[in-house]
DNA sequence: AATAGAGCCAACCGCTCTTCT
DNA sequence: TAGAAGAGCGGTTGGCTCTAT
């Protein structure tokens, strides 16, 4: 599929370089086409990326560097993860949210291959609906307490389950695998309690990406083609290689030995879930039947990775509502 | 089957910070 | 040291897709 449109007319933005103005004459603006997607793979393959505006001018791209550069890390480059954003992540990104609000290029160092544009705009897209279906402003003490002391438990339930189902069906597929076994055991040594949840300071979160193979997605072996070039292709030829659901073992729950040397990245001993989410006095206390809503519905905000979008219906809403209200 | 509305996401905008000369 | 250029960040928007009616 070629282009489409060429909308706007001249970038009058206050940042526009002298570089930038001469290339004005006809500059693309708008979806990139598959052949504009090839020129800059082949040309930062051959020079690295760098210097995007001189970039844009040798590979003979109608493009600000700004464009090409936004193109080359949301999109092109060959370790970026699409499909759905799994529960671990969810955590991740609530748990960081916490921290540094929206600084979503910080926050997106901590999840290989997920971009700030696919967390912003995760969160401006799931999180802060279900903000507005709670009628309470996303950055309110109210939200982020129920973010902390129900969504989050909750993710960390669910990939508890996860996990346990994952090495229940290792273990049952592959009974007769001696190394099935221990991968399936180790599992289970490393699962997390409630109590861990909770309180008993016990639970940190490793980094992801340790191993650069995370979730189960091979990083950087997109071969590309005009075929799932962006343009040419929905993202799903991407999505079609991410579970949906993470097939998440045993290392994230590990108490990890630090080897990335990024110093912002978690550390045994610095605050984790445990620590950070106890929850207030008397918070589960207002009548919240957490196990009891499980059970009666699975209809929870960010519920599974696969459906991570879920509605809530009018009685949870109802119910977290009155929780909010008895904080 | 047609249409309207909502959701999603790639791309752009405008600003700040950093690096270079 | 100052100004220019480059790079990066967060906010916003436009258009495509999906879903409900």
């Amino acid at each position: 599929m070629l282009m489409m449109d060429v909308k706007g007319n001249s970038n009058s933005s206050s940042s526009t370089t002298q570089s930038d103005e001469e290339m004005m004459g006809d500059l693309r603006r708008g979806p990139w086409t598959v052949e504009e997607d090839f020129k800059l793979i082949n040309y930062i393959a051959t020079h690295g990326e760098g210097r995007w505006n001189s970039l844009a001018r040798c590979a003979g791209l109608k493009r600000t560097g700004k464009s090409c550069r936004l193109r080359w890390l949301n999109y092109l480059r060959p370790d970026v993860r699409r499909g759905n954003i799994t529960l671990e992540e969810q955590l991740m990104i609530l748990e960081l949210h916490s921290r540094w609000g929206n600084r979503w290029s910080k926050i997106a160092q901590h999840l290989p291959g997920r971009t700030d544009n696919e967390i912003k705009n995760y969160w401006r897209t799931r999180v802060q609906k279900h903000a507005k279906q709670l009628k309470c402003d996303v950055n309110s003490k109210q939200f982020k307490d129920t973010m902390r002391y129900l969504w989050m438990p909750r993710l960390i339930e669910r990939i508890q389950a996860a996990a346990a189902a994952t090495a229940t069906n290792t273990s049952t597929a592959t009974s007769a695998s001696p190394v099935a076994t221990v991968s399936a055991s180790a599992t289970n040594q490393h699962s997390i309690s409630n109590s861990d949840v909770v309180g008993t300071g016990n639970l940190v979160m490793a980094p992801h990406g340790i191993n650069g193979n995370d979730f189960g997605v091979s990083h950087g072996t997109q071969s590309y083609t005009p075929e799932n070039s962006s343009t040419a292709a929905s993202s799903d030829s991407f999505a079609a290689q991410v579970s949906p659901v993470s097939d998440l073992t045993t290392d994230y729950y590990n108490i990890p030995v630090n080897r990335n040397t990024n110093p912002d990245y978690f550390q045994a001993g610095q605050v984790g879930y445990s620590e950070s989410m106890i929850s207030p006095p008397g918070f589960f206390n207002h009548g919240l039947d957490f196990q009891a809503m499980e059970h009666s519905n699975n209809q929870w905000p960010m519920d599974s990775g696969d459906t991570s979008d879920n509605m809530w219906n009018l009685e949870d809403i109802w119910f977290l509502q009155q929780q909010l209200n008895n904080l």
